[in-house]
DNA sequence: CATTTTTCGTTGCAAGTGCAACGATTGTCA
DNA sequence: TGACAATCGTTGCACTTGCAACGAAAAATG
């Protein structure tokens, strides 16, 4: 007999489906009016509690591979957002931190974006908000536990 | 005073974090037991349901632009797990569908995936799933209303 | 019918991506 | 201390991707 399967309830699919479109919505707006890339985009949130990072930081802090950080800090550097400094201490690290510019375009969009984040926790009641967080926690929870997953990303 | 943003509770960034960790995890056995790339994948799971089908279907079910799953049939032609007919009735479509090595390729990955997948769900408890679902379900409700976000794939 | 529009799938092209490999720097340990 | 190993960021290279444009086919319009 055939193995049964309903793509339209498989968890991975659906997750996918939502992300992506959640993802795309959101990059209308720091693309329209800052001409950002995802990977740009990613970089200058990691950027916004003000701390300097390195590519590992940015990395390990997930979803951004090492390469695709640096050239996504480089060319944030071109556009003058970003500043990168010699990493002090470890000659190997680079410091990168947000400039004026920088800053300035953060402040912007991060406005923007939480308000259209808003609208969408809006629609769900107190409970079903913790519950889904809490359901993506235990599903990272699994993951940690399985040899062939990647590792969890830091959030701190 | 400066906005105030926690990344580490930023809808979109928990999300796509989660969804490229479980997508990863799939990717792992489809690509090391059969050498899918995430597009060729999508594109069969889609046929799983025996009905042939054209690119736009593939499209409008989500998650494949028309030009990535056009190429994407090409190579799984190539290897030979996809058949691609003109279509009947409309000489603008194409419609494809699993030869019998798809089939099989199918038959061998679905149980491995649904089983991963089973351990996912097997950690909620049968309310938390149900949750889940629907605050999925809401969120695209939500982006439905948005003039600014992608139409919603179908998922019949 | 003839003409114009729309739809479908493909392709050209520029840009982004992942992987492996590399030089440079730091850490480890005999 | 000195030789070896590990880490950090970058780059080469092949590949994928997205967008726009295209030809073919069907639909809509007059």
């Amino acid at each position: 007999m055939s193995h049964s399967f309903d793509l339209s309830k498989f968890l991975p699919y659906r997750l996918a489906v939502l992300s992506e479109r959640i993802s795309r919505r959101l990059a209308v707006e720091y693309e329209r009016t800052h001409g950002l890339s995802v990977a740009e985009w990613r970089v200058l949130v990691h950027l916004q509690s003000g701390e300097n990072l390195s590519i590992r930081d940015i990395h390990t802090r997930g979803n951004l591979e090492k390469p695709r950080g640096s050239r996504a800090v480089g060319r944030l550097q071109g556009a003058g957002l970003v500043r990168k400094m010699p990493g002090q201490g470890d000659g190997r690290l680079v410091s990168i931190s947000l400039t004026d510019k920088g800053q300035s375009a953060l402040g912007d969009i991060l406005p923007v974006v939480s308000q259209i984040e808003a609208e969408w926790l809006d629609a769900l009641s107190n409970g079903e908000r913790e519950v889904f967080f809490k359901v993506m926690e235990k599903l990272h929870a699994t993951l940690d536990q399985d040899p062939s997953a990647r590792p969890r990303p830091r959030l701190d």
